[in-house]
DNA sequence: ACTACTGTATTAAGCATCTAATACAGTAAT
DNA sequence: ATTACTGTATTAGATGCTTAATACAGTAGT
């Protein structure tokens, strides 16, 4: 089943976020094997290169070790993935409070909508 | 002075947003005139042709009425504007409660990081 | 040794976006 | 009428993303 994606974005940064985010919260945890380039493409439905650009970034970052010929593994920096964990969410969290000040949205509208979005999920 | 834009998403789409957001705001009033395509564009220091390009989807969007030769300028329903505004809020919101979501983050650790990001602003 | 699996590299093609440079028809003011 | 401004259309080229089809070298298990 091909993972959901956003057609505005591209396809590498957002399998990127999304393994990320596998290692962030435990799924694949420190120490762990990584499925090859090749079994996460076909998983998430796009081409090895796709993955293979993903996953290259990945390890520029630090979050997996890479073996040339055998594999990647998540990074036992516990540390690293902490902090990285904080960047997703603060990125995330700079980007909303920018747009919903832009679109003119006070601090406590913007709380009481969040409170009822959060329930309908 | 250029606007900021972001690399990862189409140019067209933003500027498009930007000006969703001067009507929402009331900076562009209805049935005032428009700034021209190319003004615009040399404004945000983006090609004409992108300007034309998201100026084109202001109108699809009825946010704004186009006199063929004669400039555009914003509509007057005013009730189209105010469900425009809804429309992107919602939107913005339902993506962060999504991502939030994925890491992991509680309600309430939200709402504190959200305090703490509105006050630096 | 053989097999099946790794990551990696290369080439080619298709596609959307963006820019640049023009051109044209209609409006408004002089 | 002339001038300066509209929106719109067209052509071309550059770039980045994505896919596809291969190929290669090294590892692990048998």
């Amino acid at each position: 089943m091909p993972w959901i994606l956003d057609n505005n974005l591209p396809i590498y940064t957002q399998v990127l976020e999304r393994i990320e985010i596998r290692i962030i919260s435990g799924e694949y945890k420190p120490g762990d094997k990584l499925p090859s380039v090749r079994e996460l493409a076909s998983e998430a439905g796009v081409n090895p290169n796709t993955m293979q650009k993903a996953c290259t970034e990945l390890e520029r970052i630090g979050l997996v070790i890479t073996q040339r010929t055998n594999g990647r593994s998540v990074t036992t920096d516990e540390e690293l993935i902490r902090s990285c964990k904080d960047r997703l969410i603060r990125n995330r969290m700079q980007d909303f409070v920018i747009h919903m000040q832009a679109l003119g949205c006070g601090k406590e509208t913007v709380i009481t909508l969040l409170q009822q979005e959060w329930e309908e999920n």
